[in-house]
DNA sequence: TTCACAAGTAACCGTTCGGTTACTTACATG
DNA sequence: CATGTAAGTAACCGAACGGTTACTTGTGAA
């Protein structure tokens, strides 16, 4: 093993700056702080990635890559109807539980108004798997498994932020609520309950 | 009208940071900005509130004080069942969508970790609203309006988060299904669907 | 073995930012 | 109309931060 390695100092640069910049968002996360906890050069941070800004949007295409390819195996997965629906929000939910630095970096990404959001390229997997997910909901309506009243466009846009809430406004929601929400077995009910939430709307009667 | 006005300068610096803080957040707003915004000098913002997290919190009770105000005034409406329900939506949407700043604010907490929440003192409005939801979807069960199997604490829990996740979430979502989610009859439609899911997934059977 | 170049280091720079100090001005009170 | 005090100002300070410069060291091909 070398000691200098360029594509591993590269990567370990990128995982220090997802903790850091998941942490403290752009503005408060600090260059020597990423520099420190990878264990590298600040200098090397700027050879590689140019500046904070750029460092920023690779941690950003990276995360969203994860996500992407939790998105692709759920599709490899050929589901459809009521089964594809549960799946699919037990897959969301169980991906934001697991990379609770994509819940924070893209709300980080929100409040700065989207301004280091780069527009998705046509055609990428974000798009195709909403597209699959309208699509199965269209077809489960023709075979009347789903109400022919819903929307399904906005029941999948629904759908991905209720999964979503439930993570990104932890704490002040712990708050209201006098209940914490961050517990393994709390965020399972949430899952359940989340499931059902989307199921009973959409579902013509009858059993789960 | 006197130049010289201690609560008015107050009001006004507060009125700045909150514009301030809901833009850029704790990190990323600066102190110069706000003394700026409001016409004021940095000093008094000192004399005022002690420091920038001082600062901070007076903001944050603000627009908690404002929510809280919305929530008393659909409470003040007893209204019961299906329509409670509708309206209790309708109220967290209108409100979310005029006070984009509480939206960002309360995400701006989240993403600290909530570090700079103080604990919600017993029996303040935001728990007693809560128990008021809570209760009438327990009656409504009662009544056979609602479903038997719905739990109501979950359910309380999701109308909530399923209303803020509509705007704290806008450029990430808008950039993801390729529309915008801010505009007025895209919030008006995301407001209806959401009401619809909510009252489809509780209600038994029959007429909306 | 040499040597050119990529990888890495440390010290530094100009600017910005939260917060303070020393000073000035308006106004209510007697 | 004098005067104490609350309201307001401007200039400043030390620390921190993003980014750079000048330099050193490991590595692999000739």
């Amino acid at each position: 093993m070398p000691e200098r390695d360029a594509e591993r100092s590269r990567r370990e640069i990128l995982m220090a700056a997802e903790a850091e910049f998941a942490q403290k968002g752009f503005y408060g996360a600090r260059v020597d702080a990423i520099a420190r906890r990878s264990g590298r050069n600040k200098r090397m941070i700027y050879v590689y990635f140019g500046d904070k800004e750029g460092l920023w949007r690779q941690v950003i295409s990276e995360v969203y890559r994860r996500m992407e390819e939790a998105e692709q195996s759920l599709i490899d997965l050929q589901l459809s109807g009521r089964e594809l629906v549960r799946r699919m929000v037990y897959t969301y939910f169980d991906f934001l539980q697991a990379n609770p630095s994509f819940v924070s970096l893209l709300s980080w990404e929100n409040l700065d108004g989207g301004c280091r959001l780069e527009p998705l390229p046509e055609g990428k997997i974000g798009r195709q798997s909403l597209q699959f997910f309208v699509d199965a909901l269209e077809r489960g309506k023709a075979e009347g498994i789903f109400r022919p009243e819903i929307d399904p466009w906005h029941t999948a846009l629904s759908m991905i932020t209720t999964c979503f809430a439930n993570f990104s406004n932890r704490y002040t929601l712990s708050r209201l609520f006098g209940a914490d929400l961050c517990g393994a077995e709390m965020l399972a009910a949430r899952k359940e309950h989340t499931a059902r939430l989307i199921l009973g709307c959409i579902c013509t009667e009858g059993e789960e």
